[in-house]
Parts: C-alpha cells; structure tokens; sequence
DNA sequence: CGTCGATATGTTCGCAGATGCATGTCGGAT
DNA sequence: ATCCGACATGCATCTGCGAACATATCGACG
C-alpha cells in the first residue's frame, strides 16, 4: 500500500472554472521567457493551435487579457509579452502552488507514518 | 481579477495513478455505511455499473481488495463491506484532503491580501 | 430446489475535447 | 510596395470516456 499524493492545482473564478492550472501556468511563462507564442508551444511540444486556444480559454475565463500581441517585425516576426495582469497571475499560482504542494508532502509523510504501518493483505488477482 | 483556488487530491501509487479522489473516496465511504454496493450507487445517484467499474479500478490500482463482498441471504441480497485496507484509505484520504484543502484556502487568502490588490484591466471583448 | 436481489461483466452509442490540416491576416523591415 | 513569419481561426477528424442497455451468475433463505 505504498502510496503518494498527487494534488492538481486550479485558479478559478466565480463564473468560470478552470483559469489557469499547471499546464496554462507552464504556457504563460514561457511565453513570458520566449517573447512567443508559437515558440513556446514548439518548446512546450503542443501544438500552437492548442496554445492558442488554452490561452484563449484563460482569457475568456478570468476576463481580462494576459497577453499583449503585435504582429509584424524583423523578418515579420512579432512579439507577445505578459501583461502585468498575465504576471501578477502566474506569480500569484507559482507561489500559491508551491506552498501547497511542499504542505501536502509533509503532511501526507507525517500521516502515512501514523495510519499506513500495515502491510498489503489480499492482493488483487 | 476575483480568483478562488480550486484544489483536486488524489492519491497514486508508483505503477498506478488515481488510486482514489474526491468520488471514490465518497463512494467507498457511503459503501461503508450502507453495506452494499448498489444502494450506495442509488445514493450517490451514479449507475450501478460505474460504482462498480470505480471500485475495480480502485483496487487494480492499489493492488489490494477494498471491499469484502457476498451474495445471497434473506430476500437474495448480498453483504458488501470495506476490508481492514479499505478502512484505512478512506481514513487516510480523509484527513490528508482534509488537512489540505484548509491550509490551501489559509494560504490563499492571504496571497491574494498580498498580491491581488490591484483592479482589472483590458478588459477582454 | 426455486426465488430473489445483489454482484459481475460485456456491448454499444453518443459526445466532448484533442489533434491535425488549411487558410486568412497583419504590419514592421527592407 | 513587397515579403515574411508569427498571429488568428475555421473545419474535418479522431479518440477516449461515460452513460445506457442487456444479461449472466451466485448463494443464503424459505
């Protein structure tokens, strides 16, 4: 019976589910890192149709833009940063997760040591 | 920019993940209290063949049986309770969400005092 | 030994969400 | 003015999951 926790984390809001989770979270900084979306879909190995529509869904979501877009650019690249907004948000889940997660660790260890001393019976065919 | 945190746990193993969550943990508890499989499904207002599809996988998972069953007795009906495993788990899962779920809304809370001052702009269209 | 209700399991159908393909659009740099 | 690559979006398709239906099996009790 040898078991871990396994937490998924979510921003949400009253009218909407479902803002931003770890795989939103992961988008929006590395877009903030790559200045690109379709550079951080490349890196994050999605496609950048489903990048674009995560980030679409978040928007729409939490209500506000996260995102400032330009198009256009040396070699007609463009270029797309984190509004204060967008950085607010990902600080505040960075921060919020990891406390979570470093809290569940300990206590699920501390509880497993109490309860969990037994050993497997019945093992299933 | 109104956020609320929205917490899902489970609890894996190394080979298996989703061992158990928030609905089987209900389903096992319920079980518990009723002593039969079918009842807590009606009361669950889950089909039947879910709760037992549930309960299987639950146990592939963790590798051990959760629930001592029979079948026959007075008027054909069965007795279903949880085994000295299944007790444990629910046990454990309850006061590790538990445990959790409260410190993650304390944790929050006081993040957004620190961080979520500010009002919303761009409003998306 | 027949009844009855609960356990046990296969099978099919429908649908939401993901994936992939294709195409349109924009605007700075040259 | 043109070009280029990244933003933007529609559309067809695929896929996995859950719901619903159907049915077999078991065994104490009377």
């Amino acid at each position: 019976m040898k078991l871990l926790p396994h937490i998924r984390i979510w921003l949400s809001t009253d009218f909407a589910q479902d803002v931003i989770g770890t795989g939103r979270y992961r988008l929006l900084r590395t877009i903030g890192e790559l200045g690109s979306l379709s550079a951080a879909a490349e890196q994050l190995g999605i496609s950048y149709r489903k990048a674009w529509d995560d980030l679409k869904k978040a928007e729409k979501s939490i209500g506000c833009r996260l995102i400032s877009k330009s198009r256009g650019g040396s070699g007609g690249g463009g270029k797309t940063e984190l509004t204060a907004d967008g950085i607010r948000l990902i600080g505040l889940y960075e921060q919020f997760a990891g406390k979570v997660e470093r809290f569940a660790m300990e206590t699920f260890n501390t509880l497993a040591k109490e309860i969990g001393g037994g050993q497997e019976h019945d093992r299933v065919p």
